[in-house]
DNA sequence: CAGTGGTCTAGACCACCGT
DNA sequence: CGGTGGTCTAGACCACTGA
């Protein structure tokens, strides 16, 4: 007795503990500082490690902490807001589209690649791989698959590969009329590549996002987009979009 | 030597374990089956159960397994494509847009709420609550939030309470001139009311996507809805979306 | 090198579901 | 009631980082 609330609804630790954790930033920590160590904070609640980890896990998913092995456990900055494009009409690789090239190889479509483009398992791909920064982070890795078909004119000699390859097959892309784009976002868990790539482990969570550029009535491009679901918040629209946050300082002024 | 790959990569036993999950579900198991429980798995791969739940987990994250105390675990459907509506200028509630509203109060906003509004943290807000069904299934909860000042002609005799309020609330809303909204998508955790009706456990991973309606230069309206991140991919534009999931089958013809 | 977070184990008990 | 997944523990070892 004496407790505001009867406590006997059977809460489990980690989420109560996710809560006080979750004032505590509100209140006494600031951007960038680290936290105790998890042995040490864990000792400190009484609780297992497991079971304090299991806090530290839900919060870093929603964006509140950053966590690196051999490092230790910091108060993350407010997610940042990237614009995916909502309604633009413009082919990837348009100048100034926040993207970066990277390389791009020739290859026979996977199975679920060449049944979204609607072309033949047999007709050849270029995929090239983008990059995308912000604030000085890199933020999302792309795959953008571009049948042959969609890029008649390009050559051998373009650019035997690389960053130029990447550019040169883009660039054909241009040439093409764009008549639409369709896109998808849907939660994922990085692939060991995207990981490295965007500084995760294998598995954190991303946010995929999917989408198809049409042009005479075929796909014309296919743009897979991962970004870290920790640090971003995806934009729709021309504008910077809205910010709407967890609740901090709900306590009586 | 011997092993074509050099397999000292250290690769996470959960991370093998899901991948040979995986490809079974693709080859021995067809959508609404049910595994094996969680003590004869981990037996049968030699693992812990921790170990194997971890690899469960990510599978659930992924949408291909969902799992439910008391009953076991199952092998999910694919993602249901919600459309979230791109480009499209309309009010929340307008004539068949898959939304179903609940009830309503009238409160004094949280502070996140109020700075999103751009309105006094004293002025009124109705607080329109709605849910979305998909496949005869509820995908998703809303709140939306709509300052007094959106509602002018709103008076206490139209309905006190209960789904007519809302209704009410949304007819007097439509009155005003939609001139934009602006939306984002982030992930989050459900909160425990909406886990609730979403049928999740607290703290299942969601999708929160954040609608801001502007008319007559200020904001109208904030929609927050939060969308099962594990069976819903969203889609944004008018048509469909594009499907492509994980990549089955890519064993050698 | 010492310290951090990441993985893993082998148990235990609990909440929930259907019968 | 028995069986399921969900929570929790107290340990151990590993991989990685930075000094």
């Amino acid at each position: 007795m004496g407790t505001t609330q009867l406590d006997s609804v059977q809460e489990p630790k980690y989420w109560h503990l996710k809560t006080v954790l979750s004032e505590a930033l509100d209140s006494e920590f600031s951007v960038g500082e680290i936290l105790p160590n998890e042995r040490d904070l864990a000792a400190r609640f009484g609780v297992a490690r497991a079971t304090l980890r299991q806090a530290l896990e839900q919060l870093e998913l929603e964006g509140r902490l950053q966590r690196r092995r051999g490092v230790g456990t910091t108060v993350a900055p407010p997610r940042v807001g990237v614009a995916v494009g909502g309604a633009q009409h413009a082919w990837p690789g348009t100048a100034g589209d926040a993207w970066q090239a990277v390389d791009c190889v020739q290859e026979t479509p996977s199975a679920a690649v060449a049944t979204a483009l609607e072309t033949g398992a047999d007709e050849p791909v270029h995929t090239v791989r983008r990059s995308r920064m912000s604030g000085g982070q890199r933020v999302a890795t792309e795959l953008l698959h571009i049948p042959a078909a969609s890029v008649p004119g390009l050559t051998a000699i373009d650019a035997p590969s690389g960053t130029a390859r990447a550019r040169a097959v883009l660039r054909e892309l241009h040439r093409m009329d764009l008549e639409g784009q369709e896109r998808s976002v849907e939660l994922g868990s990085a692939r060991a590549d995207d990981a490295r790539e965007l500084d995760r482990l294998p598995g954190s969570p991303v946010l995929v996002v999917t989408t198809r550029f049409t042009a005479q009535g075929r796909t014309a491009a296919l743009s897979v987009a991962t970004y870290r679901a920790d640090t971003c918040r995806l934009t729709f629209g021309e504008t910077p979009g809205v910010e709407i946050h967890h609740d901090p300082a709900r306590r009586a002024s």
